[in-house]
DNA sequence: ACAGAACGCTACGGAAACGTATCGGCCGAT
DNA sequence: ATCGGCCGATACGTTTCCGTAGCGTTCTGT
């Protein structure tokens, strides 16, 4: 067998990328142990430094494994609800399950460690370019001026959603989306 | 000498709560070691414990001594001009030196420590008072309408701020600060 | 079937870090 | 001046975790 299924060192791997990132989503980076790891994945710890090098690597390989699905954002013409669509998307993406469990220790991580701090501002630039390119379609359109500063309005849009998750520690509910999209657009959109 | 200065024993103790507050700033709670809080402090380890039952105890008393001084907000009857000045205040004594860099590692660390949690969570709501308080005050003038949602307002103002800081890890500067609350009152003021 | 690669298990050495014990010295109030 | 209380220093036992070694076993491709 080849390319059908894995070979025994992949699905140790992949079994091992797998228990670390539930271990971060559970615990935290610090409190992470590759102990731990190995009990949870079946996978003894000699053979996970067979794979990886140090715990670091092994924490950024697993969170790099970890990329957020994002669900396709309509292109309805209407900037108001390609805005929902998308960060309604956006927000079950990246703070739903695992992924969100483990977002703000990541960011603590990332404030020490280079690699991770790499990894998360990828992650979130990635993300706003979701934004970003509804609201270039939208100026395009002429459905806001082109002059918008568009970088200001994905912050303004953005930062109310995650400041709501991480720091309130609410639900995002689909209402306080559209508020905030309705919020900021009104202040903005020549036409929704 | 009693009121004047301090005994000995609140001299060992303040020393104790610094030196926690700064480790805690510079390398986060998981990596605060009571090792390294003696050495910094000048404390022996064993005089630490005999001020403080345990580790989790020491880091939510240093972290309650740091309670941040919001400069005095001014009420010019402008809801732009009080705004401007309640979150270009509050986000300087809230983000800059010890207590911003901080922030992350506190915020992460309450995820698991409950006592941690409700000191992060009443630093949060005690906060956002500050500008309730002056959209409140708008509300009275009639500035804004009676049935305005100010907890949303809050969050629309505070959130890419907030987002700007932690996440983008970029300055709050002070045409940032400007942008947003022009941006979110363009959309809400009958008057600015 | 066979050889080599990969894995599992147990054990180990070393480093941190927690929290405690012991003792000697200094401070501060009477 | 003296005495009780607080502090500092050192050392210790314990736990936890890292990363490695050795060895037998199991899988995999030919």
């Amino acid at each position: 067998m080849a390319e059908s299924t894995q070979t025994r060192s992949e699905r140790a791997r992949q079994a091992v990328l797998d228990a670390t990132a539930d271990l971060v989503a559970e615990v935290g980076v610090e409190r992470t142990t590759i102990d731990e790891i190995a009990n949870r994945s079946g996978v003894a710890k000699t053979t996970i430094y067979r794979h990886f090098a140090s715990k670091e690597v092994l924490v950024v390989e697993a969170v790099h494994a970890c990329t957020f699905i994002m669900p396709a954002v309509t292109d309805t013409g209407s900037l108001r609800d390609d805005l929902i669509s998308c960060f309604s998307g956006m927000t079950k993406a990246s703070f739903d399950g695992r992924l969100g469990a483990m977002t703000l220790s990541l960011m603590d991580a990332a404030q020490r460690d280079p690699e991770l701090g790499r990894l998360v501002r990828a992650q979130t630039e990635q993300r706003r370019r979701f934004a970003t390119d509804v609201i270039n379609r939208a100026v395009a359109r002429g459905d806001l001026p082109v002059d918008v500063d568009v970088d200001l309005l994905v912050t303004l849009l953005s930062g109310p959603l995650v400041y709501t998750k991480l720091v309130r520690r609410q639900r995002i509910t689909d209402e306080l989306v559209s508020a905030v999209v309705d919020s900021v657009l009104s202040g903005y959109a020549v036409k929704t």
